[in-house]
DNA sequence: ACCTGAACACCGTTCAAGT
DNA sequence: ACCTGAACACCGTTCAAGT
């Protein structure tokens, strides 16, 4: 019973700059990068450019405040009722992520070229300051704190979004299954001399799960984290 | 004394795929992703848009034929007098891509949604060939073969692309002290009660150095293979 | 202060026509 | 087989004008 549908969006309601993230995510969701469009935004929001740029800067504007928007749902800075330890607190952030760009597979790239555009945003800091905490937690001694916490949002970044975006709609219409056995056999008929090593892995891609491997990926990121920097205080 | 400056592309030469895709290359070089474009690149071999689309099918063909040129060049399959051992031979593949993305600041972006998008492409296999024969090699057992070389591979996409991208040339004329220098100021900014971490750490940040924290990163991932996957034959 | 919508410069791609 | 170049559909963005 809620606002049905809304395919053009409730003709008034008043155009603000939320809204107007709200409706790009929409369409990013929907189509990808290539969905999002100012055309189609401004058909849906039922206005004309101006009245979009009177809001936001411009489409590299609009792309970071949706990356933000989203990230921010999904990685919250205060864990609710934190009785987890730092190495579940970890998980659960890289999980997010992950889940974020499951459902938002646009996100993979946005995150790869703005996390490097602008840092001074707030979804890099956000990123860092959630494993970090964990990372300090866990009893790294301070001159570790840098190199680990980067460790880890690397892999997670890497992982997540090649997973991901392999993930759901790469293509919109692509069966995950068919797209990984595809691969899969690919792998297989690589030249026996040059991917040896490639092809004798093609059967663990086949059957791999990507949540678990994502998660056993962080595991062992993190035993090397202890491993190079053995907790002082702590013991969990 | 070689062809000079060739800003135009001497006349003749016969056009080619591999003549287009360098020409890419360096436009890609120049201005990044922007600067890639059908009118200058006609203009640059001076013929007319057509005769590129006999060569190639699209831009995104273009785009990834670049990227596999470029990555080939970096990272050489069949590793020369290889007196080195499996760690040393890691750090190296991962070198190598991080001076390529170092030098093709374009290539981040482009692994990153290359390799999601066509892992059957010629660029994730041999990425993934380079670093697993080396897992292998270090005495990694087989069922520990694809989550250790998954780990670092992403690790090292991840890192290069971030450190890279932030390096030479994010936005073409930014220097990389102020950069970082900024970037570091901004997170010492943050608020003191949501980003403890991060303020803490802004100052690792500012004096790192790219290239020693990325082989720290790799060092890290590599202690972690080992401690859950301790060599079952090998011993150095 | 906020919105409209025509207009501008530019893009990737196609295709009939040439050689 | 390979190349030419005008034309097409579409894009992000601007801006004078309205309210």
């Amino acid at each position: 019973m809620t606002t049905r549908t809304r395919r053009s969006s409730r003709r008034s309601e008043a155009l603000s700059r939320e809204r107007i993230i709200e409706a790009a995510i929409e369409l990013l969701d929907a189509d990808g990068e290539a969905g999002l469009t100012f055309r189609v935004l401004t058909a849906r929001l039922s206005t004309g450019p101006g009245a979009i740029y009177w809001h936001v800067a411009n489409k590299g504007e609009l792309l970071d405040a949706a990356t933000e928007s989203v990230v921010a749902a999904a990685v919250p800075l205060d864990p609710a009722g934190s009785a987890r330890s730092p190495r579940e607190e970890i998980r659960a952030v890289a999980l997010g992520l992950f889940e974020a760009i499951d459902g938002h597979p646009w996100l993979a790239t946005q995150l790869a070229t703005q996390l490097s555009r602008s840092p001074w945003g707030s979804v890099t800091p956000r990123i860092f300051e959630g494993i970090g905490r964990q990372v300090r937690a866990l009893g790294v001694p301070e001159s570790g704190w840098f190199t680990s916490t980067s460790a880890l949002v690397h892999y997670i970044l890497g992982a997540a979004g090649q997973n991901a975006v392999n993930g759901r709609t790469a293509q919109p219409g692509v069966d995950r299954g068919e797209f990984l056995d595809a691969v899969s056999t690919a792998w297989e008929e690589l030249d026996p001399d040059d991917y040896s090593f490639t092809r004798a892995v093609a059967g663990q891609l086949r059957d791999h799960d990507d949540r678990e491997q994502f998660l056993a990926g962080i595991d062992l990121v993190l035993a090397g984290v202890t491993a190079i920097h053995p907790p002082d205080g702590q013991r969990r």
